[in-house]
This record gives structure tokens, C-alpha cells and sequence, in this order.
DNA sequence: CAGACAAATGGTAGCGCTACCATGAAAGGC
DNA sequence: GCCTTTCATGGTAGCGCTACCATTTGTCTG
């Protein structure tokens, strides 16, 4: 004599319970949440009341299942510390938000293997979109990715060959117009300092021998590196090492601001002067680097957009509407401060 | 003709193309990946050869749907950029990534209407646990969390009135210690910077009052606080405030390293001595904090260690064997450093 | 006004998996 | 030796939803 529906779970309302209460077929209720115009607005109004009245809610797994769909974004960055790829999460939260779509943000640790774990984990649930950062995707991932048979953003960088569309900009010439700067500006013996050396560092490092080449001031012992993952502590510390190779350094681009700031600090400390003895151009630019003291010269990169852009892109493809640019740069500026004004 | 199975989705092999290749039932199929212990072993190693050989990946929403329980942890947080909850994100998604365990995150941008609103779209997936951080929710969000059917943790906080499970460090305690080492070091006029002032800044705030009143030091006007959200530039900005509205400041509590860096920036430019003139505590102990010059004194908070400690509770309560102390206490650690050594 | 066609609604049959119960075989008790 | 208890396995019946197709009604053509 127990209820047959309270064999499992609990007794939350089912689609079957509104059909009943509003006096129609479920078919129809589950339309009406889901293609309100195929419905007729009577209907539509009892089946409101009905949903309000049971306080019923779809059950998203019942949904995956049935229409082999999941509502849901697969987000795979390399960091979730890493201020930039919050900063590009916030943007992707942010734009989902008040859409049916949940997210699930996967952490490859800068790691190819852990992205194809990944990727292999997030396929099955089909789901409606994926995002994932960097364009320098395994064999293996980039597979994955094609046959995902939903829409593919690549984000933070742009490159020449998208799995489907690409949202970013590119960190090569960002290098070089940072280098270019130094040099414009008087710097001759200038450094490179990158810590993390991962695929889009590569590239700025790439940028900035580009331009120290350009101006015949191309040295290898000015780049100083390690894979070690970055912070304001390293930034410090190669700096020194930098120094002690190489006495003459008047300048460094640092492959991101946590290292320009550990170069500021150590400078403070060792009272070099910035921007008279050595100039610092950072790389992002955070927010503090406009507030230090110099303020730090940096390449801004717009993170938050990446993030938001690629869901846009997504969303349209999804909606059956996929951008006709499938590559979007969205550039960076380079932001001039006193860390190198002399 | 067409092959009955293909209707819809995409032609993935299923748990009945793995018995039928291994010549057993479905039934036990799931359960020897479930429950390895329960199917003998010649069955478990044909199967694990089907699996293999078919490429078998269980779908996580029909698994869902027939055992009502999805194998999801629930997380929410206020904000994906601040550093001190990236922390204990990280610290979750480390704990999880061997398990079979997905994670839905959620942000509520400090806000308690979207925390509710996160929590009914989460409950509805009956998630295998819950975390979310901070102990003041709402009466709706507290009723959702006590129904949720799973264990909950509630994180970043201790309080005399958990839910189910916590894990955390007392903020006033923080605040108070912080603050009596400044009176300790001589410092008088001592004054208090927040930015955001959450209920966790509140009670650092809560401490800092209880040190300066027992110190018979407390004057309201040494008190600066803004709701708008902490950064490096507001740190700077409100230390000018501060300075303008009480020329005597002597000392700041700053209510987390965001502040600080900003204040010792300021400190900077209007050459201010530090630690001498101003001394400077600052909240979280960020990297940053040890490297820069002077080095900023701060209150070490053990936020990975929230992550990981939480979800090995979440685990355990899964596995039957909830923890006997439901409420954990990691505590914080003092850092003195340059700038409050006078 | 018949015929064609669209719009609105419903019934049926799964989606891929697991809870529940049943079955048969092996193992143990007296 | 019979009866109970375990163990290993399988069959059936859904979980809550939507794809597909059928049905009904209304609307438009000529």
C-alpha cells in the first residue's frame, strides 16, 4: 500500500505530478518548460501555477538522459589559482548564469595527460559545450574534442588551426611589444624572466627574441627560466640569478606580473633604482601593478572578456547561429608606467 | 533495418554491450565496477576485458537516475578570483581528482539570495556532498542544506552551530591576535582597513575591537570599511582616508594582503617609514607577503588545507564513518615580519 | 465545401543504468 | 541426510524525462 513512486529517492515532484495537477499530458508540461512558444498560453499559465504550487524542478539527469543532452559547459583550464584563468572562469560563470547551463570546470595542472583524462571524463555526459585553454592540445585531446559533436571554444590564445572556434590573442606579439617598449625606451642589456614555461610563456618568450633580434641585442644569457610554477617569491629569485649572470642587465620583461612584482620588491630592497637602473614591463597587468610603487609597466590582456566571449560564441553555435569569425583576437594593450619611464 | 540502439545520441557502447561481449548479465557488469568484491574473479577480469576493449565509460546521468544519487559534490563559494577561496577550491578539486566524485561549482558573489538560488538548482541533482563556505546562511539556505540528504560542510568558518560538519579557524580570533601584536609592539593608534566586509571580515573586524577596547585603545574613527570588494588600489585608496581622517595612525589591521600591499604602497609613495612610523598586519599570508620590502607581518591561513580536510570529512561521512569532531578547527598562524619590527 | 495543412496536444517507448527480488549452487549446522 | 545460510549471478521493473509519431482541432486554399 506504499505510494509506488517512493520506491528510491525521495518524494519530490515529478513531471507526472504538474501534468496531473494541471490537467494534461506530461509531454506537454515538459514543453512547456522547455519551448513555451508550442504551447498555448492557457496551458501554459496552469502548468506555471502547477510548477509553482509543487515547487517543482526538473531533474537534470532524467533530462541528459532522455534527450542524450546534457545542459552543461566542460571548462578545462590549467589553473584554478592562477589569477588570469579565474579571471576567464569568472567570465564564463558570469555569462552562464542565468541560463539553464550548469558548468564543470575541470584543473589539467598544465598537464596534456590530465586533459585527456579529462576530456575523456567530460565526453560521455555529452555535453552542450566545451571550453578549454590553450590551442597546443594532444593528438589524443584534439580527437576528443572533434568528435565531442558539440561546440569547441579554444580560449587565450589564437592560433591558425581551430578545432572549432577560438577566442584570445597572441602572446607572441604581446612579448614583442613589450620588448620593443623596453627597447624604445633606452633599454639595451634586457632580460627575459619566466617561470612555468608553458606553451603561451613559450611564446612571449618567443616575441621577445624576436624583438631583441630585431635590434641586434639578442643574447641567450639575458632569458633566465624555470618550470617551476610562478610566483612573487621566484620572480625575486631569478632575478637574482639573473643579476649574478649577467651584471650589465638594465631591463626585464618578466613573463607575468607575480614575477615583475618579486623583481620590484627585490629592487627595493637592493636599492636599484626603477626605472633609472633597470626597467620592469610585467605581463597581464593585475591590479596592483598600476598601484606599486613605481607602478609597473604591463601588457594588459582582457581575461574576463575570454571568458565571456567564448560562452557568447558557444551559445550562438548552440543556438544554431555559429559566429562567422571563428578565430576572435581580442588583442592587449600595453599599459606604460613608471617602472619604465626614464 | 536500422540498428534499434542508435536512436538518439551517438552509437557509445552501453553497459548491455558489455555483458553481452562478456557473456554475463548487465546487472553484474555494474556491479563488478561498483563492487568489485562481490563478483568472482574470472567474471570481474572478462568483463574488465569487454570494458576495455569497447571503451566503455559508465553514462554519470543514467547512474544518477537509476540510484538517485549523483556522484557530485556541491560547492559554493562567494567569489572564484579571490585568492583564499581559489585556495580551498583547489584544495577540493586535488582531493577529488582520483575519485569518482565530480564537482559542481557555484558562485554566489557574496550574496545570500544567490546561495539559495545555487542551492535549489543543486539539490534537485542530489549531490553526493555539499561544501559551501561560510556559516551564515540565510533560513531557506540552512533548511535546503539540512534536506539535502548528504553531508554538508560548511568551510572558511568555525561557529557553534553547524549543520552537519565544519571545518575552519576562528575569524575573530584572527583579528584579535593580529591586533594584539601590534598593541605588543608598541604601536597606539591603531587602525582598522576592510574592504567587502562579509561576515568573515566582520568578525576580524569583532576582534580587532575586543584587542583595542582591552587595550583601553579603541576610538570608532580609527575604523575604515567600504562594502565595495577588496583590492590592491582600494587598500591604497582607503589608507588615504584613513590617514586623513586620523593624521596620528600609528598602525593598520588590514582585513586581508590586498589591503596591506596597498597600504605599504602608499607607504611608499608618500614615504612613510615602515614598520617605524606605520606598522602594517595583514590577513591570509599571501606569497607576496615574505617577498616584499619591507616584508608585511600577516595571519597565516590554512586555506588548502580547508579544502582537502573538508572533503575527507564529506568522504568519510559518504563511506558511513562520520568524523566524531564535526567541527575542525585548523586555527592561523601569526607571521612576523619587517613591517611591524620596530 | 472538400482537401490540404498547420497548430496544439497526447500516448508510447525508450534513454542507460541500478534497486529489488529471485534463483541456483555451494557451504555449513545438527 | 535434510534444512538453513551464504555467495554469486540474473531478471524485471522502473528512475524522470523527452524523441517520435499519432491524433485532434482549427485554418486556409481554390
Amino acid at each position: 500500500m506504499t505510494k509506488p513512486r517512493s520506491r528510491r529517492g525521495g518524494g519530490r515532484p515529478t513531471i507526472a505530478d504538474v501534468a496531473r495537477k494541471a490537467g494534461v499530458g506530461a509531454i506537454t508540461v515538459s514543453r512547456a518548460l522547455r519551448e513555451p512558444g508550442r504551447v498555448s498560453q492557457d496551458l501554459r499559465r496552469q502548468i506555471q501555477a502547477a510548477v509553482d504550487e509543487l515547487g517543482y524542478v526538473p531533474d537534470p539527469n532524467a533530462r541528459a538522459l532522455a534527450s542524450a543532452r546534457a545542459d552543461v559547459f566542460g571548462v578545462l583550464v590549467p589553473s584554478l589559482t592562477n589569477n588570469v584563468f579565474a579571471e576567464v572562469v569568472r567570465g564564463i560563470y558570469d555569462s552562464l548564469s542565468d541560463s539553464p547551463f550548469r558548468i564543470q570546470l575541470g584543473n589539467t595542472h598544465y598537464s596534456g595527460l590530465e586533459e585527456e583524462r579529462l576530456l575523456q571524463v567530460f565526453a560521455p555526459q555529452r555535453p552542450a559545450a566545451l571550453i578549454v585553454a590553450g590551442i597546443d592540445q594532444t593528438p589524443l585531446s584534439r580527437k576528443l574534442l572533434e568528435t565531442a559533436g558539440c561546440p569547441v571554444v579554444q580560449v587565450m590564445e589564437t592560433g591558425p588551426d581551430p578545432v572549432d572556434m577560438m577566442v584570445g590573442f597572441s602572446h607572441f606579439d604581446g612579448g614583442r611589444t613589450a620588448t620593443e617598449h623596453l627597447i624604445e625606451k633606452g633599454y639595451r642589456r634586457i632580460g627575459f624572466i619566466g617561470a612555468r614555461m608553458d606553451p603561451r610563456s613559450q611564446r612571449r618568450l618567443a616575441g621577445y627574441r624576436a624583438a631583441m633580434e630585431a635590434a641586434g641585442l639578442f643574447d641567450p644569457r639575458l632569458i633566465t627560466t624555470t618550470p617551476v610554477p610562478s610566483s612573487v617569491t621566484l620572480g625575486r629569485e631569478l632575478f637574482r640569478d639573473a643579476l649574478a649572470k649577467m651584471p650589465t642587465l638594465d631591463g626585464v620583461f618578466c613573463n607575468n606580473d607575480d614575477i615583475a612584482l618579486g623583481v620590484l620588491f627585490e629592487c627595493h630592497r637592493a636599492s636599484i633604482d626603477v626605472p633609472k637602473l633597470i626597467g620592469i614591463v610585467g605581463f597581464n597587468d593585475l591590479d596592483m601593478m598600476h598601484v606599486s610603487f613605481p607602478s609597473i609597466t604591463s601588457v594588459r590582456t582582457h581575461r574576463y572578456e575570454i571568458g565571456t566571449r567564448s560562452v557568447a560564441m558557444a551559445l550562438a553555435a548552440i543556438a544554431g547561429n555559429p559566429p562567422e569569425r571563428r578565430i576572435v583576437d581580442l588583442g592587449f594593450e600595453l599599459m606604460q608606467r613608471e617602472s619604465t619611464a626614464r
